[in-house]
DNA sequence: TGACTTTTCATTTCATGTTATATAACTAGT
DNA sequence: ACTAGTTATATAACATGAAATGAAAAGTCA
C-alpha cells in the first residue's frame, strides 16, 4: 500500500512531521503506562520547561514552549487537579499566575530525570543515529525503522543494554 | 525566551515534529483563506489519495494516509457534505464502502493540482533547501525560517517570480 | 446449516492543538 | 482621577488525532 504522504513529499510535509510526532508521543505514552506512571507524556515538556526555568507565569510557559497560551492554561489546570504544580499570584501584577512545580511535581521531575528521560531520550538517539543528508530522506529513515522497531520496544532494549 | 522543545532535543522529539508540522499546516491553511478555497488543508492528503490511487474502501485509505480509521470516516462524511467525494457499497463486500472524488471533487483536484500545490510544494522545498547534516540541526533551521518567513509569505513570494 | 470468529466501518470518548472572545488588572493621557 | 487602550488569563467553540466499542457482513468449521 503506497504511503501517499511521502509519495507527495514536501506538499504534505506538515502532515507527516505531524504523523511521525503522534507516532514518537504515543510510544512514549506506552512506555510510560508500562511503568505506571499516570500523566500524558505531553505534559512532561511542560514540567522540564518549570524545571529548567523555575516559575514562570501562563504565558512566558506558553512562549517558552512554543504553544499557545490557552493550551497551557489548560494543561495547568490538570496538572493542578494532579497535584504536580501549583499556582501562585504575582506580588506586582495581578493578573498574573506563576506556575510552579508542587513537592510532588518536583519529585515526579527529578524520578524522570534519573530514571526516564535519558532512556527515551536514549532511544529516540538510537532511533536517529547515522542520519544524514536531505530532510526527507532522513524522515523516510525513521518512518521505516519506527515500522520494524517501535520506540518504546527501543526503550526497553536501551534499558536492557545500559548496565 | 529559551525555547524548552530546543533545548531538550531527542528527548521531546516528537512534541517538536508535532509542533512544526502544525505550523506549516496552519501557513498553508492561510494561504488557502486567502484564495478563498473552503476546505481545510488537513483534507488534501486524502483528496490527493484518491486522486492518485482512485477510489479506495475506507481502510485502505486510511492505511495509505497512515491515520486511523475513525479519522478517515469523519474527514469523509464531511467531504461529502463538501460534495467533494462520494461513497458507494462494494458489490462484492457488502461492509465496504468505496470512497471517491466526486465530479466537483475533482475539479477541486486539478484544479490544486495545476495552481495551488506547485505553489506550497515550492514554498516548502525553498524552506528546506540547502539543508544537511544531523536532523535536530534541520529542525532548528527551519524553525529560524519559519520565524524569519512564514510559510504563507513563502509561497506568495514564489508565485510573483513565478512566470 | 448454525454457531463462532474475523473484518469493516461507524460511533463514542478523550486528549490536545488552534482561534476568537470575555474579563480583570494594569498603564497612560488628559 | 477618569477614561481609553493594553495585557494576562480564562473560557468557548472548533478541528483533528487516537483508542475503545458496537453492529453488520463475511468467513470458517463442525
Amino acid at each position: 500500500m503506497e504511503d501517499i504522504l511521502r509519495s507527495l513529499g514536501f506538499l504534505c510535509l506538515g502532515s507527516r512531521l505531524k504523523r511521525i510526532g503522534e507516532q514518537l508521543q504515543a510510544d512514549t505514552q506506552r512506555v510510560l503506562d508500562r511503568l505506571d506512571v499516570r500523566i500524558q507524556s505531553s505534559q512532561y515538556p511542560l514540567l522540564a520547561a518549570l524545571d529548567r526555568l523555575g516559575p514562570l507565569p501562563v504565558g512566558e510557559l506558553a512562549q517558552s514552549l512554543g504553544v499557545a497560551q490557552p493550551g497551557v492554561t489548560r494543561a495547568v489546570s490538570l496538572l493542578i487537579e494532579l497535584g504536580l504544580v501549583e499556582v501562585s499570584p504575582s506580588s506586582d501584577d495581578q493578573r498574573r499566575r506563576i506556575v510552579s512545580l508542587s513537592p510532588n511535581g518536583r519529585r515526579l521531575v527529578d524520578s524522570a530525570k534519573r530514571d526516564l528521560w535519558p532512556r527515551i531520550e536514549d532511544a529516540v538517539a538510537e532511533l536517529c543515529a547515522d542520519l544524514s543528508g536531505p530532510l526527507l530522506g532522513q524522515l523516510a529513515a525513521i518512518e521505516d525503522r519506527l515500522a520494524a522497531t517501535s520506540l518504546d520496544r527501543r526503550a526497553e532494549k536501551v534499558r536492557a543494554t545500559a548496565p
